[in-house]
DNA sequence: CATCAAAATTGACGATTTTCAAACGGATTT
DNA sequence: AAATCCGTTTGAAAATCGTCAATTTTGATG
């Protein structure tokens, strides 16, 4: 019915879907992959907020007229699912079903920000790590997860690069992660829980 | 129109709103005041993820049927407006207008939220002091704001009591804070920023 | 396979923060 | 006025983290 405007892309790891300050005029579902949203604070600071993955959507403060509050960057290969805003607010008088489905993906984004806040900028470097790798690995099969250039996983704990090295290198000493691919490991989860909540 | 389940409360300062988990029936639009949203961590950290002033809105959560995410404890007295979940659905059909006003709160909270990762929960925990004082005098006239018990400011910032204490104390002798009132200050706007960004 | 560049790791040191304890101050109660 | 309570401040030692530099590892490429 609506087939036009909307397209699907698929971009590689490193990729730019938008960046913060830019007028966006689309909404992006992401239908596989992994994406990062970076904010940069006005001293110049650079934090990684949230991690979006199948099903989640970048960019919905479009819908409102803002502009796009973050960068996104692919962090995987990734297909996302470009819609333009007019496409949404046609949406909202056309099929509320949807459109309340988009309001809950609204919601799912404010409780992943709280919980970033909550488990993963809190703790020392070591909680924070375990806790990070158990979001990644947990509902995994296999409890296999692929870790990111340290730089971001720095980035999205609040540490430095080199502390957030240390507490992976520690964790692959004591066996913790076992190396199943490059940069991907497979995760001893009781054993993480352990350290996470000490 | 609709005034029969829509109700106004004035809550003296340490009262609870709601309690993270319950069922809600009921939004919040706070009239004047100021409220603490807190999170607890499995582990059992605790986290205060965002405040809520004059014109936001606590518990939107409910209008898609989830608990609520947080406590809500008011931190000065508050007046709140409660409105019913139903009403807002209704509201969803009547008034797009209206509806689209809680969109953007919705909005709001997120950007809230990420502000908090990217401001409040990086940098030395002089820098976080400042950008919290910052962010509580800067709009006010005379740069004057009420600070929280140190526990609090401690759990907005990710710091210990103690260290949020000595950072404020700190300020004080550098007379950055000049007492005003029981717990308010007067802030120097320049010097703080000085500090934040260093 | 050799080479190169980027990323990861490690070490050493200094700065910051936490921890635990004690002292302090203001307000309220006895 | 003394005692008590609650929150703040301060002190000192220990733990943690950041910084800077050097080294190793990894992955890509010729």
């Amino acid at each position: 019915k609506i087939h036009a405007p909307i397209g699907i892309f698929l971009l590689p790891a490193g990729a730019t879907l938008y960046r913060m300050g830019d007028e966006g005029q689309h909404i992006h579902t992401i239908r596989h992959g992994l994406v990062k949203l970076v904010q940069y604070s006005p001293e110049g600071g650079r934090r990684i907020v949230r991690l979006l993955r199948s099903t989640d959507v970048a960019g919905i403060e479009t819908v409102l007229g803002y502009r796009y509050q973050h960068d996104a960057i692919m962090l995987q290969s990734t297909e996302v699912c470009r819609i333009p805003v007019e496409l949404i607010q046609r949406l909202e008088r056309d099929n509320p079903m949807l459109y309340r489905e988009l309001l809950s993906r609204w919601q799912r984004a404010l409780t992943e920000a709280d919980t970033w806040l909550t488990e993963l900028s809190t703790g020392t470097s070591r909680q924070r790590v375990a806790r990070l790798l158990l979001k990644l690995a947990r509902d995994h099969e296999r409890h296999e997860c692929e870790l990111f250039v340290r730089d971001d996983i720095g980035a999205m704990l609040g540490l430095t690069m080199e502390t957030a090295s240390r507490s992976i290198a520690e964790f692959k000493r004591l066996r913790l992660l076992e190396e199943s691919g490059p940069n991907r490991y497979i995760c001893d989860i009781p054993a993480l829980e352990q350290i996470a909540e000490n």
